[in-house]
DNA sequence: ACTCACTTGCTTGTCGACAGCAAGTATCTT
DNA sequence: AAGATACTTGCTGTCGACAAGCAAGTGAGT
């Protein structure tokens, strides 16, 4: 009986290559269920099952079903900065705000279902007693902190107006994706993803060129 | 033996007082039990025994875990709608924004606890097979809408430049709020309400208002 | 105003499903 | 071959849900 799942293909894989496969494994399949079905009314059994394994290798591999979704977060959020880096390049100020909002459409229409998934494990990380929301909270803030270089950096060039806080307006920033996110998620047909972004950019000119009234 | 739970204070109650009570305490309970272990962690057990009743009341009121948190969702709902009615009143355009802002900062300082297990709440609603998604989903819908029509009556009075839209311009105001609850919820010391609104008011401002170039 | 049939609020017994753990088996490695 | 590592299976306590039962409230007929 040589007819194990790995040998079939012809030569047996590393143990470094079984856990890296069967890891691959759950998380894709972690995140077919999660889309379908929710994060808590997906079960450990059926990951594991749907991945091609047993019951119980999720709680095995991952301690725990926070685990799980901790490590799901992290991989589709690594996906996401791939997406950022490529769009943004070592542009600033408010050239760089718009380019991250057109990768961000980009991640969206291209890859949907990591996105939603995303902003799920995002709600879910919003529970007092989460054991991924410092997962959460560090991307979050580290976006945060990114976005308020780009507008130092800006600021540095004369192209944003010197009065605006980069805290602030980063802050604002970040919580217009995230809330743009969770609206479309809730009830994707009400949400224009490319129009909504379209008007940010001309209002993140209006409100931090400094061309305008004022500075 | 007359001394069952209601007659000791006095009078008896009637049905519809008792159910009334029963009610209360449950989502009262529930609010407690959320802040302290989120909705997942949260039994139905619990919440009916902290409430002062047996562990299958909840199920037995509210149909289901689910039908509960809803119940929750749209009670404290209900009071943010009050501090908003009571903060707008009738004001129109830019106006309205900025008087709805300083509601919601009233809102969550006034009452943090309610405010952070609606987000919560509305985080539970992300979940594909949630059942208080259309709960979610409405309120948000409406406060969208509502925000529209702020814009557009700006516009009729010329005090909005006419050539944004104003459903995007909602969009975009209530994803911001959604948003900065949200960053405020998994990392409370990261977000300073005050000063973020404060800076959302002079945005609204700077990129709405007529008096600036264009339009 | 009393009572008896009925309704409604609430509790308890029970079941299937779940997450997590520990002990066991199969597969790689040296 | 023998140890190490990937994976499975047996088991337990707890959960949400349901149904049957109990107790308190209600209202029509006398």
């Amino acid at each position: 009986m040589s007819s194990t799942p790995e040998s079939i293909a012809g030569a047996p894989l590393t143990q470094a290559e079984r856990t890296a496969l069967s890891d691959r494994s759950m998380i894709d399949a972690a995140i077919e269920l999660i889309l379908e079905h929710g994060t808590e009314k997906t079960t450990l059994k059926a990951i594991g099952e749907k991945a091609g394994y047993s019951r119980g290798l999720a709680t095995y591999r991952f301690g725990s079903k926070a685990g799980l979704y901790d490590a799901v977060c992290k991989s589709i959020s690594r996906r996401w900065l791939d997406y950022l880096k490529a769009g943004v390049g070592d542009k600033t100020g408010i050239e760089a705000m718009g380019a991250a909002l057109d990768a961000f459409y980009k991640f969206v229409t291209e890859s949907p279902r990591e996105a939603r998934v995303l902003q799920i494990l995002y709600c879910g990380a919003a529970s007092p007693k989460s054991e991924y929301r410092e997962t959460s909270a560090n991307i979050h803030q580290k976006q945060q902190d990114d976005v308020a270089d780009w507008v130092r950096a800006g600021q540095a060039e004369r192209r944003i107006r010197g009065d605006v806080d980069p805290q602030s307006v980063a802050a604002q920033y970040i919580a217009y994706i995230s809330g743009i996110t969770y609206l479309w998620l809730i009830n994707p047909d009400a949400v224009d993803f490319r129009k909504a972004n379209d008007d940010m950019k001309l209002h993140l000119e209006l409100s931090l060129s400094p061309e305008a009234k004022g500075d």
